[in-house]
DNA sequence: CTTGAATATACTCGTATGGTTATATAACTG
DNA sequence: CAGTTATATAACCATACGAGTATATTCAAG
């Protein structure tokens, strides 16, 4: 019942698509880059998996994710109306994503 | 506390700023086309003007919103990194598309 | 077949959030 | 000012969801 929006709007799930995206990883893998406990791991790559946004093969006993772009394509192709807002505000976005980012960049905090 | 992708997980928090998308609209026309309840609407437009997504301007006792576009750059944004994998599934899209759409088009009704 | 590594699942709990009803505030109408 | 329209806010409730702990499953190695 989970839709497409709702999925990327958990972190966790977000930073492991991010991860993904470059490329294919483990669950330990993921589990040690983000600092997640494994079960919290799992449960999310499970609804990330449900949803389309990951697929897994099997390599011994490691599970290796990648990411299936159908999911994200939907949410690009909803924000698709509100595109005519964009070039009149270029540069808007920067100004935007500096007051959220207060620093500019840190490793995976505490 | 609210991120930007939780704002926009909530259904009819997406219907209200694709209406806006078109055309600014008041509180009472969001309230009739969506057939939602006036507080439901008032909340949910809160929520929205609080993340920066839409903002009033006040019209005799009506406010009328309107569309902000920086939060949903940030989301466009946050996209870039997935679009690599567009290119290769330019229809890919479509099936899945309707695959969640069962009805190919029906007119916004309760 | 036993052990250990990697991952999945079950269960419980606390909290955040959306809906509803009721009430408050604000502005126009006469 | 009284009444009415438009919107906002408050209080309450039910539900959903993520985190954590414990356990199950699967596979490789010896």
């Amino acid at each position: 019942m989970e839709s497409t929006f709702a999925i990327i709007a958990e972190p966790s799930r977000r930073a492991i698509l991010s991860l993904l995206a470059t490329s294919e990883r483990s669950v330990g893998d993921l589990e040690e880059e983000l600092n997640l406990s494994q079960p919290s791991v799992s449960k999310h790559l499970r609804v990330l998996r449900e949803a389309g946004f990951v697929e897994s093969r099997i390599d011994a006993q490691r599970r290796l994710y990648r990411i299936k772009p159908e999911p994200l394509m939907e949410i690009d192709a909803w924000l698709a109306p509100f595109r005519r807002y964009w070039s009149a505000h270029v540069d808007a976005l920067e100004r935007h994503l500096d007051q959220m980012n207060p620093a500019p960049r840190r490793k995976g905090r505490k």
